[in-house]
RNA sequence: GGAGAGGUUCCCGAGCGGUCAAAGGGAUCAGACUGUAAAUCUGCCGGCUUCGCCUUCGGAGGUUCGAAUCCUCCCCUCUCCA
């Protein structure tokens, strides 16, 4: 029993330390105290954030007690990353605003009722400036030179400024006080993870386990997923968006995906992969079931995956013109209006230029037929279906 | 503080007085083939009132009929020395 608990609990997880101490403390038979950090700032979550969340979610399930930190004071700091500033502080307001943005996101995965929210800033603006200096002197510079961005950096001789130094050790107090069982993290996060546990005990406290997760690559499967890289799916995106964007990733990525991202066990997701392997299944079955869940869990339950799915296979494999269409009205100041300059203020082409570009490569249609005269003069006083590309389309009513 | 090297269109990277909207590669985008997979092929890849015109090569000036290419000053990055 124990030990399949384990394994679900250390699924797809890249490193856990010590394996041993999260054996003993899960036959005390209390809940843990689980601790995750994130940022104050962008709290536009995208799915490489909900692997960490997921993770809460399966310690939540197996009856443990969640703690979401959100890092409001640290996040003054920034965690270091070789920009010698730091950051101006977010207002109250605006630290607010953004916990309420991820309650909104984090709930559609996690129980709001087993989830407590935590600021660092409670208990940090309480802090005197002797106590700070008290717990610097718990750490030595040598072991903080460990961190590899620190060590990479004093070597090639770039500048560490001093308050860098801080910001692993107030995450670290922070489990400390938030007395933390489990602290989970990715594994960029390690070092700051580790130096929980030794100021703990420093503290004589049980140190934390620290459990990392892997970043998760984004659409490409290369890079991480990230929304400055546009390579990952928001948690914010539309139904069929999303259905879209995951039915575009490979297949060796979609098991990735499956591993981390899905809530089926693992002894499902390994006979995909047979069925698969062995010809059985057509990968794209096996890709839809994954879309589905995560559109469901995203959008309101199955309903919304079924429907995401019908929808998918009405425009592409049949053709269909999605139901949903933007609707965009624009004032013709003129007496003919250019298809070139309607795409773009309808806003399905960045610029004229793309616009005639589309045309004569084919991927405009309007209310189904493929154009390809790049002067066309659409009359005023109609209104037409556009379509640019396979998943661009708008409804325009040319007034 | 001293000595070098360099900043080119999303990225890398050629160009070094006219033929440069700027080679080549990558990414993106579109088309074909498919399972909106991968691989492959093709096209596109600054903007516009699009057979032409306008704005781009760190910034500001200057020399020239003509500059990304030459000169001056400034800003920034990197390497080496102190």
């Amino acid at each position: 029993m124990q030990a399949e608990v384990i394994e679900e609990l250390l699924r797809g997880s890249e490193e856990v330390l010590l394996k041993t101490e999260l054996d003993k403390k899960l036959k005390e038979n209390r809940p843990l105290r689980i601790k995750a950090g994130f940022d104050p700032t962008a709290p536009d979550l995208h799915l490489g954030h909900t692997v960490l969340i997921n993770k809460l979610k399966q310690f939540q399930d197996f009856g443990h007690e969640i703690l979401f930190l959100i890092g409001d004071f640290t996040g003054m700091i920034g965690d270091p990353t070789g920009k010698n500033v730091t950051r101006k502080p977010l207002s109250h307001e605006e630290v607010q605003a953004n916990a309420r943005t991820y309650q909104e996101q984090i709930f559609k995965i996690l129980d709001p009722d087993k989830t407590k929210i935590v600021f660092n800033s409670t208990w940090m603006n309480a802090l005197t400036s002797a106590e700070l200096i008290q717990l610097a002197a718990k750490h030595t510079v040598a072991r903080m030179l460990e961190r590899d961005d620190f060590s990479k950096r004093y070597k090639s001789g770039q500048p560490i400024a001093i308050h860098e130094f801080l910001y692993p050790l107030i995450q670290g107090y922070d489990s400390v006080v938030m007395k933390a069982d489990v602290e989970l993290g990715g594994t960029d996060q390690k070092f700051n993870l580790l130096m929980g546990r030794q100021l703990q005990e420093v503290y004589g406290q049980t140190p934390q386990v620290v459990l990392t997760m892997p970043i998760l690559e984004g659409l490409d499967g290369v890079q991480k997923m990230s929304k400055s890289l546009n390579n990952f799916i928001g948690i914010a995106d539309s139904p069929d968006n999303m259905f879209g964007k995951i039915m575009k990733i490979s297949d060796e990525l979609m098991w990735r995906y499956f591993e981390l991202l899905s809530f089926k066990s693992m002894a499902v997701i390994k006979s995909y992969q047979e069925k698969c392997s062995s010809g059985d299944e057509n990968p794209r079955n096996v890709k839809f079931e994954l879309a589905k869940e995560i559109v469901a869990r995203f959008h309101g339950g199955e309903a919304a995956g079924a429907r995401a799915l019908q929808n998918f296979i009405a425009r592409f494999q049949k053709g269909d013109i999605p139901e949903d269409i933007g609707e965009v009205t624009i004032n013709s100041f003129a007496s003919v209006y250019l298809i070139a300059n309607l795409l773009k203020d309808a806003g399905l082409t960045a610029s004229t230029s793309e616009a005639v570009r589309m045309i004569n490569q084919g991927a405009v249609k309007i209310d189904g037929e493929k154009i390809s005269d790049t002067k066309l003069a659409i009359k005023v006083g109609s209104t037409h279906i556009y379509q640019v590309g396979k998943r661009k389309f708008a409804r325009v009513k040319l007034i």
